[in-house]
DNA sequence: TCATCGCAAGTTTTT
DNA sequence: CTTGCGATGA
């Protein structure tokens, strides 16, 4: 390995490999960088591997980092993992100690929320009243502050509790003890967990620590109090401990991430050396100028300097529209004009915003504008329905007393079986105290339970314990095997609607999902299988070259691209109102504040930043104001109000942009409906009053014409599927209807409308 | 027991 | 506007 290309900062932070070391690194500086040489600096050191640990918050950080190690060392195994999936591993191993056998299922917030709700009707508490989100809410930030069942009411009663806070401290032992009868942990469980193992049992926590003797965490400034604990247990006898993070950059205080984990990591750590990365080989002086003055308002900070390396490039831009529709049209516009002038590529471009529900427009937009893109977190595969039936089926499998899985299953798949046929399965069980499996096996003998619904229970049962091992034969196998046994397709592959296409392929996804688990796994298990299918996120690998990428500014932290547009710079919106105003004073502000820089900062080359005057939220039109934030950046806004777009009149779609509904909008009065069909609300009425338009493949919406050579012209009517089993339905000349593969079918699109 | 309809409520960021 | 839930009828 030669480290000539880093500079002497990062050889520093690459070559200090004893004792903790906290690396401050400002964006663009390489860190990542830093972190992958020093990894390869321990093994050329003579460090064994599996003696490593580098952990980080997402998996995409991970998987990067990951393989960037790998190209550096040929096949060495450094565990380069997520806070969340180490934890999940060492509660595999050693749960026991908290309760949990090794096969324990991970609950996503969705069955959290389900279990919560039951726990409260076993309490008797209102769930429509006292929303059962919101008291997972209260309880996750108790979690992430360390706070057990048992100190719940303890820690909060000094603060004025309301109503939910009491509730939340009632149903908290409750859902923890429903929990562990399921054996299944929520998200917050698996770091909780491993802190209480640690502190009941101070050998494993030596073991632990001197088992990973190198330690390696990333995004530092956004550890929450059970990660910091972790990480202090795992380096109190071998401190070798090397954090890299910026305060600048933390934006998950919401989530319980505590920025003073950083600011005091020399006080928790004696003989601490601190690096610093200051240097930025990432951006533009004017983009980091603009970055830096808006930091600087922030008061609660270390001054911190980014020196440019590049030379200057283009103004940092402003540019306001009269509408979101404007907005989104003119980005569109805009990146294909750059690309067909040869100077960008699509690959080269991102769009970031606060909220997902801006990306609607702008999706519409690229659409329209044939534009390909790829969006971080759109519809989650693994959430929707069909997916989630068959995990559940694979969860029964691995952890039998997994009682949302089988809940869910039994309320909505399993025939004859009702509410009333639930409960006395239940009570069966826990009479004889046997899992819900072994329940459902047995459930012929139940007194009054019906003889269809004891049936339906005993296949059921039947069909789970002929799936297989799938750590013999694969996860794909047992997936299959239970698809087949309970005939779970069937009324699909007798069917030609658009739905159960839709739901087919969507199947097909998963199993090949399972296919390519199985491949890349070297000890393929069911839990790992349904592991990943819980902490993994579709956004994580936004690989598709040549794509426009879209993704919220959160999403956007740790990449960086050549072009960058940071849309609805808008009070209320950025800042966002609801991190405003909490109990912290300015804090909120603060954070949005770092958000945006975070979003600043990762452009390379260009950035332009835009708001409107007026924007539709909840259907309704609302004036919009500039955000604090584009007054802080010291920018001139450029009008672009009157730029049009007669483009979407001139489809027929009713002249949002039109000359009257600006001048509404610039003399501030409230903008009331105009005659000449102004009544259209919603993108997605647009592409045809559907909402599937979000999902579309690119060149193939709702409501766009296309040409096939054998059916000839036709316009979309529907669509589905995912990647390659995407599908759409056409619509040709007498009403004829056909239902084409998008990759593998002859289409053309040839327009919208 | 199941399906449909209609009503209601609620809209940040994510492992 | 969307989504999710509950009540009602078959």
């Amino acid at each position: 390995m030669s480290n000539v290309e880093l500079t002497d900062s990062q050889r520093e932070a690459v070559e200090c490999t004893e004792g903790p070391l906290l690396v401050v690194a400002g964006p663009g500086s390489g860190k990542t960088r830093v972190i992958t040489h020093r990894i390869a600096r321990l093994v050329d050191n003579g460090v064994k591997p599996w003696r490593i640990l580098a952990i980080t918050f997402t998996n995409k950080a991970a998987n990067e980092m990951a393989e960037r190690t790998n190209q550096m060392l040929e096949s060495c195994h450094v565990w380069v993992t997520t806070f969340h999936k180490f934890c999940a591993r060492i509660l595999r191993q050693y749960g026991k100690g908290v309760g949990l056998e090794a096969n324990f299922t991970i609950y996503d917030v969705r069955d959290q929320r389900d279990l919560i709700k039951r726990a409260m009707e076993n309490l008797e508490f209102d769930s429509v009243a006292f929303k059962p989100a919101k008291i997972g809410h209260q309880i996750s930030r108790a979690k992430n502050e360390l706070i057990g069942p048992e100190n719940f009411s303890a820690r909060y009663e000094s603060s004025i509790g309301d109503a939910t806070q009491a509730v939340a401290a009632e149903v908290y032992p409750e859902y923890q003890r429903l929990l562990l009868e399921a054996n299944a942990v929520d998200f917050d469980d698996l770091l909780l967990h491993v802190v209480t193992l640690m502190a009941d049992n101070p050998e494993l926590r030596s073991k632990l620590d001197h088992q990973y003797e190198y330690v390696l965490v990333d995004e530092y400034q956004d550890t929450n109090t059970a990660q910091y604990k972790i990480i202090s247990g795992l380096s109190r006898e071998c401190p070798n401990l090397c954090v890299t993070g910026d305060p600048d950059q933390s934006i998950y205080g919401w989530r319980g991430a505590r920025i003073q984990n950083i600011l005091r990591f020399e006080q928790d750590h004696p003989r601490t050396r601190v690096v610093r990365l200051e240097e930025n080989f990432r951006s533009t002086p004017n983009i980091l100028a603009v970055a830096d003055r808006l930091i600087a308002h922030n008061v609660r900070r270390k001054a911190k300097t980014l020196i440019p390396t590049r030379s200057a490039g283009r103004d940092v831009e402003v540019r306001q529209f009269a509408s979101a529709f404007g907005e989104a049209d003119h980005l569109a516009g805009f990146i294909r004009d750059e690309v067909k002038s040869g100077r960008r590529e699509f690959n080269d471009f991102a769009v970031f915003y606060r909220v997902n529900a801006l990306s609607r427009l702008v999706e519409l937009a690229l659409l329209r504008a044939k534009i390909p893109y790829q969006m971080a977190a759109g519809v989650e595969f693994y959430q929707r329905k069909e997916i989630k039936d068959l995990l559940a089926f694979l969860r029964l499998v691995a952890n039998p007393k997994d009682y949302a899985a089988f809940a869910r299953i039994a309320n909505t798949l399993l025939k004859a079986v009702g509410k009333i046929s639930i409960q006395r399965l239940l009570d069966h069980a826990d009479r004889q105290q046997i899992d819900l499996v072994e329940a459902c096996r047995t459930a012929g003998p139940i007194p009054k339970i019906n003889k269809p619904a004891a049936k339906s229970f005993r296949e059921f049962s039947t069909c789970l314990a002929n799936a297989g091992d799938a750590s013999v034969n694969g996860v794909t196998a047992t997936l299959r095997s239970l698809i087949d046994s309970t005939g779970f397709t069937d009324e699909w592959e007798s069917d030609e609607s658009e739905d159960s296409i839709q739901r087919l392929a969507n199947v097909g996804e998963l199993i090949n999902a399972a296919a390519e688990y199985d491949r890349s796994e070297e000890q393929p298990t069911l839990d790992g299988f349904l592991e990943m299918a819980c902490l993994v996120n579709e956004g994580d690998n936004l690989d598709e070259t040549g794509s426009v990428k879209m993704m919220t500014l959160h999403a956007a932290k740790g990449l960086e691209f050549p072009v960058v547009a940071i849309i609805g710079l808008e009070e209320g919106l950025l800042p966002h109102e609801r991190a405003l105003g909490d109990f912290d004073n300015g804090n909120g502000l603060e954070e949005e504040r770092r958000l945006l820089f975070v979003g600043i900062t990762r452009a390379r080359e260009e950035l332009l930043l835009t708001n409107t005057l007026s924007r539709q939220v909840y259907g309704r039109n609302k004036r919009s104001i500039d955000s604090l934030f584009v007054r802080e950046l010291g920018l001139q806004v450029q009008d672009f109000t009157g730029s049009g777009v007669p483009t979407w009149a001139a489809l027929g779609f009713g002249g949002f942009d039109s000359p009257q509904s600006q001048s509404a909008n610039t003399t501030g009065r409230q903008s009331v409906a105009k005659p000449g069909g102004f009544n259209l609300t919603t993108a997605a009425q647009m592409a045809n009053g559907t909402t599937e338009s979000v999902t579309l493949p690119q060149g193939f919406a709702v409501g766009s014409r296309v040409r096939h050579p054998q059916y000839g012209r036709g316009v979309v009517v529907g669509c589905g599927g995912y990647s390659k089993n995407r599908t759409v339905t056409v619509e040709f000349n007498q009403g004829q209807k056909e239902t084409f593969v998008v990759s593998k079918a002859p289409l053309e699109p040839i327009g919208m409308g």
